[in-house]
DNA sequence: TGTACATCAGTGAACGCGCGTTCACTGATGTAC
DNA sequence: TGTACATCAGTGAACGCGCGTTCACTGATGTAC
């Protein structure tokens, strides 16, 4: 095997490529308990038993397509993330909260696919944990940033985290050192923690039309929501 | 047809109540979509095609297990609420929410079938709104009693909520005046908005798995989050 | 109270469907000499 | 550069499965007189 690919590698990358853009097509159609390998392999007119070429079983499929949703949502945060000013915290925070709900607006079928119920019997290989980690790292960030600038304010608690919120906090931080040390209080990080389910409990609900007849369209509730979990943080 | 039920009736009402039963049972081992009236016929020693007698299709089914989680929830939680000390606000909105997390802990296929991503191709009929209003109803309820007592200080946001989001707020509290007139400020009735998003938002990580290796256990992460809603609402 | 008819519950066979996965195979691409 | 062998992609048939729904039917329960 040379650095230059062979016919066949570009071949396989491609077609793996293909597959996992028809699945993909197939889940906005009918959901990810529906998607079928046969549907898939009909739909690129091949046969159904030449999909586990590529991948072994319908499974490895499906969490092909949740590694990439949670790359596909954590680019496009990071991406908005890194688009506003670094020193306006407030308008990073907004901007990558906004750009969860765009995704998970432009892709809802992949948004359910991650944050909806489980597929029964499906469990997540450990291979996921990175991908889906990466919204709550540009939280964390933006709020260490801001930290860091001396212009974090974490308000007080009613009641402050208990002793095993706080371990679960530091172990958090802990693991997050390679991200580039935070130094984030823990107490803000409990808060990034509680907002980060505030976030995605809005977009779900939306989604899923629970908001239907009341808050419906979203949109000035979840500007709203995003001022109040920036508050509830302690950002500028 | 008379006041005393017929044999008939009697018998029909027990078995739409075992199937409903075995249903859910069928639930809990596979989830909504693998819900099969086969397997619910089988399990009950009856031939699938009397379960037709009973409900005229799988939707219909369906419909009726999401009603009754609807109203499962509604009843624990406004039980909950009954329970606490009507004076304490705070009592009453911890037994609230708490009541939503030991529904949701107990019965975790019923949660992700009417909080979960919707069944595909499967439209909730109008007939589940008023059922899915309860939880809802009991928080506004909560923050409307405190107000009434003059006990509400809802905090300042940052920026106080658009004229279409208070234009949707009200015409929420126009359809609570049968459930007696809360007198809400819009504000609140906002607030009491995002943080019931927050509640359910938590309790689906919780439940599908988001908090593993983080915030799992996540009691206390919790029994934080509840404070801090209480705080947002303006609860004294 | 008894009889005749109408209503309803439940049966079992059948229709038509699509699924995931396996397997022996053909033919093309890649590799070692 | 050419040949011999190994690797891999893709085929098409088959296995075994379960599903939702329909239909003509039998037998039990309910009702009107």
């Amino acid at each position: 095997m040379s650095a230059i690919r062979t016919a066949r590698e570009r071949a396989r990358a491609e077609l793996t490529r293909e597959i996992k853009e028809e699945a993909r097509r197939a889940l906005a159609a009918s959901g990810a308990h529906d998607l079928s390998l046969r549907a898939v392999a009909r739909a690129l007119g091949m046969a159904s038993s030449a999909v586990y070429r590529y991948f072994p079983s319908r499974d490895e499929l499906l969490t092909a397509l949740i590694i990439d949703a949670y790359d596909a949502l954590g680019h496009d945060v990071e991406t908005a993330d890194g688009a506003a000013p670094p020193g306006d915290f407030r308008a990073r925070w907004r901007a990558a909260c906004g750009a969860v709900r765009d995704w998970a607006r432009r892709t809802p079928h992949e948004y359910a696919l991650v944050y909806g119920s489980p597929v029964p019997g499906y469990q997540a290989p450990e291979a996921t944990i990175g991908s889906a980690a990466r919204v709550p790292v540009v939280l964390l960030r933006i709020a260490g940033a801001a930290h860091a600038a001396g212009e974090l304010t974490v308000p007080a608690a009613a009641r402050p985290p208990g002793d095993r919120l706080v371990g679960q906090a530091r172990r958090v931080a802990e693991r997050l050192t390679d991200v580039g040390t935070l130094g984030l209080p823990y107490d803000a990080i409990v808060r990034i923690a509680t907002v980060w389910t505030q976030l995605f409990g809005l977009i779900g609900f939306e989604l899923f039309g629970h908001l239907a007849n009341t808050f419906d369209p979203a949109d000035e509730l979840f500007a709203y929501s995003v001022e109040q979990m920036a508050d509830a943080v302690g950002l500028p």
